[in-house]
DNA sequence: TTTTGTATACCCCATACAGGGGGATTTTGA
DNA sequence: TCAAAATCCCCCTGTATGGGGTATACAAAA
């Protein structure tokens, strides 16, 4: 395999040695090319439309706008752009965060240079490659408790209350009684120690319980 | 490494040949058992505490109990034990179902036995092993839509809303008149062409806007 | 420059809903 | 068979909701 098109990226990274670093070892791979490399977001925004990159390194930890931030403006100027986020931080807002502006993976900087690479190409790919703490933060983040004090069907209704459904409306679609659902209602507002739907549902999703 | 303690497995899938072409290919590797291996879940139940494994691989589609119903009965058996689950439909439902369940990690059987026995390594490493296509549907179902017809405090608004505040305390929490808060949803209804809550909260669900 | 969109705020109205108090009965699973 | 879960019933008060219309200030786009 040699001189098919190569596979684009830009590096947005503050750290001089790190960029130049992955600037060199991709470059030094078969099939890939570093179009360019910015230390920050600001200059990266006014030459990216020109880049055009397949693959956006992006650091989390940037001076300025900050790497999360810059997520939904490169996805605005270049929608098809795969980007892949890279930290030192294993943080679980900031995993959360980049994962719903539309980052495609999540990569730690202490991965070796070919997970890195076989990063780029598996997200070139369709692929969402992580390393495998990021993998174990989103796949707990699916979790739920096990251990929750709510029984079946308290749990159902309360998942209702949580989609914005009234108490007659649950009744109606679970066919039971208003007042049985009422009833379930007492009884989770007691389980939970909580007098509102409010108190109550912040309750159950801190606790994963729904 | 020779004669480290194995990796224990047991292998729960419907497939003869599958079954036992990988049992036959998990301890022909140095340091990983396969204790048992079962055709069903129900067998499987039964036995389960006796053989104690580290890792169980999963079929979904399995007859009488499936593969994701049996996820919380084992768990219950074995709560450290961890569960992968061995699919060849690629389906999204059934990949939240398994993970809310308590799966560490989602594996199509078209994968390579190389991958699966990383998998099951990388599992026991405390890490949650994905083929590719399954991770993308989990960092897709992250992803929101950078298309919503919802202003900024529409959106934050809706979101409160789906977190089951009332009108006033929304207008309490942003420092605004209550009469603002209902201007805006009054604004949330027409552009999501909703009359209720119920149905906001769940067409802007649908479309990933909160 | 004019228009459009956004965020803000106010008024009125009728109905439905929420939360809490007290029960009771039946169904089900261990 | 016995306790937990699920079901249903009555009372009460205060609040929330959805829809009607109007208005202002400001920024951005046409």
């Amino acid at each position: 395999m040699e001189n098919k098109t190569p596979i684009t990226v830009v590096i947005i990274e503050d750290d001089e040695t790190i960029r130049n670093g992955f600037t060199y070892l991709i470059n030094a791979t078969q099939n890939y090319k570093v179009l360019n490399s910015y230390s920050n977001v600001e200059d990266a925004l006014v030459n990216l439309v020109h880049d055009k990159p397949q693959v956006i390194l992006l650091d989390i930890e940037l001076p300025g706008i900050k790497g999360i931030e810059a997520i939904p403006k490169i996805k605005n100027l270049l929608p098809k752009t795969y980007i892949l986020m890279l930290t030192v931080y294993e943080n679980e807002d900031n995993v959360f965060n980049a994962l719903t502006k539309g980052a495609s993976g999540y990569l730690t900087k202490s991965d070796n240079t070919e997970k890195i690479m076989d990063a780029i190409q598996e997200v070139v790919d369709g692929g969402a490659p992580m390393s495998m703490n990021i993998a174990k933060i989103v796949i707990k983040s699916f979790h739920k408790n096990q251990n929750s004090p709510l029984t079946k069907r308290e749990t159902e209704i309360l998942e209702q209350i949580a989609n914005g459904k009234s108490r007659s409306k649950i009744a109606k679609q679970m066919f039971i009684d208003l007042e049985t659902v009422k009833s379930h209602i007492k009884n989770i507002y007691l389980k939970l120690n909580v007098h509102s739907r409010e108190d109550a549902i912040k309750e159950a999703k801190n606790n994963k319980y729904i």
